[in-house]
RNA sequence: GCGGUCGUGGCGAAGGGGUUAACGCACCGGAUUGUGGCUCCGGCACUCGUGGGUUCGAUUCCCACCGAUCGCCCCA
């Protein structure tokens, strides 16, 4: 039997990977712009660090972490996620002692969660992503906000939605805990078997259960936001006021929750509204994470964050009938005929790609309409022709494809021609 | 993890228990002995996802597995 991929993965092959590369680039020259550096981190790590990080109630951690013992015994995990990573390595290397504060960070690699596959979700998928760690100024909650919308728009896309909630601070969600337990308490039986789970564990999460959306105790639930104190309540209307000075469009949606433990007040989504998108809309998802830090051993400094997909970006250009500019095409391409113009040929193609010209010629002992053919194929603009003829009186002919003229052009004269008219 | 649909050449796609598996695109060769894009002709499936079963015979029927896809769950 014949080995394909693992389930969940796929190969990117050249056709992609072309785009991949200006995504990618587009995206690391934002995060430039926007005045974050890059940080890499190990693709796996302790698996407490995820355990603790993510939380131990999360889907996450429950049931879609590939997790493995190593030669020594160590329990490791494979990222599902990259904020706990970074925050590890902030505290680990003592970045709040940095001169620079906050701390701004980007990551773009692959992260990993056991997941049954679908479009828009592989077992292995990239995310890039952005944290500030270090402040509590609901204007960084703008700034990513506005970095995550800026990732999609520099593209080019439009049909974009942001979505916006707070979960509040550490006192706002205990009490909005207990009013929700109060709340589904007397209903627990008629709820499905993960939301009676959710009712012990993590109620908050009742609220964006699909199965009892719609059950008649959801929509008279109480809502986070009448439970935020004043502080935290104050902390979402500023990073309200920052993003209406941005002219950033959003809607409030009091039942997003965000599926990690860690997040803290500001939560937000930015999905595809471009038709055929199937059912997976979400391209991204953030926010504030207050207590993350502190939970692995730092300071009490607070951050926040968002990651996108690039799968899933990808996935919206093509919704939205976009295509990236890629590459050029090849400059030239050396055709031959008759052995002894090979030697020519492998002489002129290296001088021409010293002097940075795109080139290519024919392995393949192609007859010589063939060569034309592939030339025609790399949508190459100079075909150079060396035959027997031309090897004998230390010319080639040069044919530039688009207008269809040819030149007899001596060898060593080639590049200077081509630089004067490429 | 659950349910639906599907799996035929490099790609798209028809077919249907019986000795040759349509067609289109791409590719290769020729018409056109050293000049491409058009046209015409020809070539191109030793695993019809994998394994097993039914049968005189299976790519076609049955089962299992693998994979894709859609929906659920959940999320990026």
């Amino acid at each position: 039997m014949n080995i394909s991929v693992p389930r969940g993965t796929e190969d990117l092959l050249p056709e992609n990977t072309k785009q991949w590369q200006v995504v990618e680039e587009a995206l690391k020259g934002l995060a430039h712009t926007y005045h974050y550096d890059e940080i890499r981190t190990p693709m796996f790590e302790r698996t407490e660090l995820f355990q603790r990080g993510v939380g131990d109630t999360t889907d996450i951690v429950q049931k879609e972490m590939y997790t493995f013992e190593d030669r020594g015994g160590r329990s490791l995990t494979l990222r599902p996620e990259g904020t706990a990573s970074v925050a590890r390595s902030y505290v680990q290397h003592k970045m709040h002692g940095n001169a620079d504060q906050p701390t701004k960070l980007y990551y773009l690699g692959p992260m990993f969660r056991y997941e049954r596959p679908q479009q828009g979700r592989t077992r292995q998928f990239t995310q890039f992503g952005i944290e500030a760690i270090g402040s509590a100024d609901p204007a960084i909650d703008a700034e990513v906000i506005a970095f995550a919308m800026d990732c999609y728009q520099v593209l080019g896309l439009k049909s974009l939605k942001l979505v916006l909630n707070s979960l509040g601070d550490k006192e706002s969600r205990e009490a909005h805990r207990q009013a929700l337990v109060e709340h589904f308490k007397p209903y627990q039986e008629e709820l499905c078997s993960d939301c009676q789970m959710r009712l012990e564990q993590n109620p908050l999460r009742l609220l964006d259960c699909k199965v009892d959306r719609d059950h008649p105790t959801m929509s008279s639930a109480p809502s986070i936001l009448e439970y935020l104190n004043d502080y935290s309540s104050q902390y979402f209307e500023e990073v309200k006021k920052h993003l209406d000075a941005m002219g950033i469009p959003y809607v409030v949606d009091e039942t997003l929750v965000r599926g990690l433990d860690y997040y803290t007040h500001t939560a937000f989504e930015i999905m595809s509204e471009a038709e055929g998108f199937g059912s997976i809309t979400t391209l991204s998802g953030g926010g504030r994470y207050n207590g993350l830090i502190q939970d692995l051993g730092g300071p009490e400094n607070s951050g926040i964050g968002f990651a996108l997909s690039i799968e899933r970006l990808l996935m919206a250009l093509e919704a939205e009938g976009i295509t990236l500019e890629t590459g050029h095409a090849l400059d030239c391409f050396v055709i031959t005929m008759g052995d002894e113009a090979k030697y020519t040929a492998s002489s002129l193609v290296n001088k021409l790609r010293k002097a940075g010209f795109r080139t290519d010629q024919d392995y393949l002992d192609k007859k010589m309409k063939a060569q034309f053919k592939a030339a025609d194929r790399y949508k190459a603009k100079y075909a150079i022709i060396i035959g027997e003829e031309e090897v004998n009186n230390g010319v080639a002919n040069v044919k530039n494809l688009v207008e269809g003229e040819q030149k007899k052009i001596e060898l060593d004269k080639i590049i200077e021609q081509l630089e004067t008219s490429v």
